[in-house]
DNA sequence: TTGTAGGCGTTATCAT
DNA sequence: ATGATAACGCCTACAA
């Protein structure tokens, strides 16, 4: 490579590498006049600092990393936009990674990143199941983490949720106001920590308004998308509910397709609500009633709150909470008639 | 930080820092027994080699940054989820940045990854009507660049890209075969290459089927939402087209939105196709007819070709240009009754 | 097979 | 105000 470096540059200017270095430092002694020179000829000679020297030396990377389930995700895209967008705007770089739901991948994306490439990590977990003790053996040199979303609740580190509790009783509650008797539930893992808590907020609202809990009205999918849908259809038509509450954005898809496929009609056959963030969902048809979770803001929440415990470590306890609030919107496919 | 480094492992088991270098080496000399000792021990205490330190001393990241416009759109989080998958599989890690068609930001962007942080770079250009000589600039020192989708056809580097003119013409070519006589084309950026390569597209196709063109159907579009709609409502009234072909997804459900406005029906009043990469196109009202981009394969292809280059700079050339094929898919936006 | 030493590019400390 | 020097952690000639 013919690269410029300091060494080049104070060359060039007949000055010592300390002194070209101070010129790019803000408070360091200087005089203006040198300080003028050598930026002039830094620009000139198209000089960018090396990354990763100054980082061995300062040992921070001025990187964050974010680490989500999955990329080709409409919520978890909206979310990075933010991170990105906050991160930016600090001067910091994001690397992103997706795990693909392979805990496996998670626990080695981690403990790769504790190897001064990263100075902090944004993340939606995959994997409940497993044994995430691997975070706590990190212990003391753990990286600051956020977790966003999906979250372990046996591990201590500041997180930022939705009021899924809340919502998923809404929307449940939605469903029976609607007239629906019969509620599928479809869930997509039922150990996560988000599933649930989403899944209590159902079963709680059939409580209250005195529907009979039916285990096998809770649907368990897949990351499958044409396995869901065929295993939809058959629950539908064996268990003919009325009403579907999904979990997740791409189950509510799924479901469309199911009925589509079964000659059902929603709302009149099957109403349908779920968790999701798209902005389409108003032109589905027919149009989706959701529960709109904020995915840009908490990406954004989320950022802020990395960046707090960088820049102020003691100021953020580990079990800090931030929750915000999703958003019933009822369209057509919840309505009566 | 109480950070494991060669030099503790080094300490820990009585060994000089090279021979603990070399147990992390594949070729070098050494022991099995001493290697597996130091093996056990670096396992022990959680030792991540310092990423910054190493490629300081080698020269190169492991890092390949991907630049687009936006992250917050189905068709970019498509592409760069292939490409995680691909740099993944390769050991490498992604930076991920969006220019928010910002050029300015493009250019800092770029400029700055010339720093030894990454070792290539994967980019949708922003802002093809600015200088982008820029790029030239940086001349030897350039680091390998792959462009995707949008590119910049005056700078010299390998590119992936779709039939984008086949694709256009064979678009607008459908709308007239169901019957319509005013198409309007909507543009988001008539300066960019892909816009043109696009349009020129629809106006052969209007050509070779003795439609007139006219230039008040070209309707240039912004980045924002809502002076889209309004826009798109306005020249419906007042252009009366017949038909529409959206030269970019979120076009397509503006005028989704517009319509249902105005009361336009589609497809009967409006008949409506567009580039789109969204997998639930069939479930929209009515189901969208499409112009079906390879997103992923584009990525996967992109990244590929990144990593051919870096492995073996000389069996790229420069001029290199791969061609995926979109596909044509008719909904019922097109339909003829 | 293992150890010693120098350097990757930068910056902070200390001297001048 | 500027320069010399050491150190960040790792890797690789070269020496032993």
């Amino acid at each position: 490579m013919d690269n410029v470096n300091i060494k080049k540059l104070a060359k060039a200017l007949h000055l010592s590498t300390s002194t070209v270095s101070r010129a790019f430092r803000d408070n360091s002694d200087i005089s203006a006049a040198t300080k003028a020179r050598i930026l002039a000829m830094a620009k000139e000679l198209n000089y960018q600092p090396n990354h990763y020297a100054s980082n061995l030396r300062e040992q921070k990377s001025k990187t964050i990393a974010v680490i989500v389930p999955e990329l080709a995700n409409n919520y978890f895209s909206l979310a990075i936009q933010s991170i990105e967008r906050v991160a930016s705007a600090k001067g910091y770089h994001i690397l992103v990674y997706a795990t693909n739901d392979q805990f496996e991948k998670e626990v080695s994306f981690i403990k790769h990143l504790h190897n001064g490439r990263a100075d902090g990590i944004i993340m939606s977990v995959s994997g409940e199941a497993n044994n995430h003790n691997y975070l706590n053996e990190l212990s003391k040199k753990r990286l600051p983490i956020v977790f966003f979303d999906r979250v372990y609740e046996d591990i201590e580190t500041p997180r930022v949720i939705t009021n899924d509790y809340d919502s998923s009783f809404a929307a449940t509650k939605h469903l029976i106001q609607q007239g629906c008797k019969r509620i599928a539930y479809l869930a997509v893992n039922k150990t996560l920590s988000i599933g649930k808590t989403r899944m209590q907020g159902y079963i709680d609202a059939l409580k209250k308004f005195k529907i009979p809990f039916e285990d096998e009205l809770i649907i368990d999918c897949t990351n499958n998308y044409k396995e869901n849908i065929d295993r939809l259809k058959k629950a539908f038509i064996d268990l003919k509910p009325d009403g579907v509450f999904t979990s997740v954005e791409r189950l509510a898809f799924a479901t469309y397709y199911a009925c589509y496929d079964i000659n059902l009609v929603i709302p009149k056959d099957l109403k349908v609500i779920g968790f999701s963030s798209l902005e389409i969902a108003p032109l589905l048809n027919p149009s989706l009633s959701t529960v709109t979770q904020p995915a840009s803001e908490l990406g954004k929440t989320a950022a802020e709150l990395l960046f707090k415990m960088l820049e102020n470590p003691t100021d953020v306890t580990p079990t800090t909470q931030l929750v915000l609030n999703s958003k019933l919107v009822q369209r057509e496919s919840t309505s009566k008639d």
